[in-house]
DNA sequence: TGGGTTAAGGAACGTATCGTAACTTAAGGG
DNA sequence: CCCTTAAGTTACGATACGTTCCTTAACCCA
């Protein structure tokens, strides 16, 4: 039938474009191998050979949309925060809750591990920059805040979104001055 | 060939014993319909008829794992909430990481309410005892916290379990040090 | 106690997806 | 120009899904 024969990237961003489409439009759960076949205009065994499960299908096709999100500089540690938390949720919103979960629970050790470091670095990465300009400000003590504290604006959003599906401006601004201000303003040094 | 047929309470309770068994034995994943009816020595309409998903169906067996963590009094607050969170490793780790993933991703809107609702709920109760007793002690200050700072706790070890799949004392530690406990001493009232 | 209603138990169905196994034949490299 | 690689295609058995139909035991109530 095909005259023609891809190969290497072109075949692959065929493929990447058929998994976000079909998940797009059918959800993770209702993606399938055959579906994603069927739309890059390939076959099941293509699959298959790159990928063991659907699960790494779909991180390798969603992979670059766990983007690093980047809080402007607002002039103050408060609307930093809330501003890298609306960043955030731009970035979860695409990734989709049901996708998260499911790469969460499907996915096994290796590339779980993956996800799990590219998740922790990101929201660590994420947050040092605002707080090395809270310090040059004056607004925070100038010591080291634990890794803990620095990933924890981004966990907290991220537990939010798991489990209420969605991160409205009234509950940011409740996680940033309820608890992430009270938490690194006193917070133990690492 | 069954002499005998069984119903309501005796047959239900020997559904939820097969639901629990398939899933400690096969996990969420591998519980299917056939194999819970097979092991209940039923059939699947009947437990089709009960609930329309493997999630309701697990959910319901489950729901009682769901238990309100307690924290005894141990005479300081900083004790009090690495209790509160060894107890809490407990009870997730009975229902088990996969189990909450799926069930979170799963469940639809009028069940998810229920079990959202259970988690947040039982997060406040369980932290407002070791509250007040830190306001008996003197080491809060007497006013209100508010709700997102009272769940904080299960909600920080929730996720710790949900992304790493275990909450080692270690993390219980840095936990209670560098996030609870700055954030509890100066957080905002209500 | 008898008659009627409910639902358990059992079997079978078509459908969908899985994961794998062949086979052919383009595409690309030496 | 040959030779290796792998894309594309078809087909397979297995499994689970969700549903339908039928029988008859268990229960409720008059």
């Amino acid at each position: 039938m095909a005259a023609t024969r891809r190969r290497g990237a072109e075949l692959e961003s065929a493929i990447r474009e058929a998994v976000l489409a079909e998940v797009a439009e059918h959800g993770y759960a209702g993606t399938t191998y055959e579906g994603v076949a069927a739309r890059a205009g390939t076959g099941k065994p293509v699959l298959y050979r790159r990928w063991p499960t659907k699960a790494e299908m779909v991180l390798a096709a969603k992979v670059d949309d766990f983007v690093l999100p980047r809080a402007p500089d607002t002039g103050s540690l408060e609307k930093d925060l809330k501003a890298l938390l609306h960043e955030l949720r731009s970035m979860v919103e695409v990734v989709g809750r049901e996708t998260m979960l499911r790469l969460l629970a499907d996915l096994e050790p290796p590339s779980m591990g993956i996800m799990r470091s590219l998740l922790l670095t990101r929201g660590i990465e994420a947050t040092a920059p605002v707080i090395e300009r809270a310090w040059a400000r004056g607004e925070l003590p100038d010591i080291d805040l634990p890794p803990r504290l620095l990933s924890l604006p981004l966990d907290l959003a991220r537990h939010e979104f798991i489990l209420a599906g969605e991160l409205p401006d009234d509950v940011i601004d409740a996680i940033v001055e309820e608890v992430l201000l009270p938490a690194m303003r006193h917070g133990r040094s690492a």
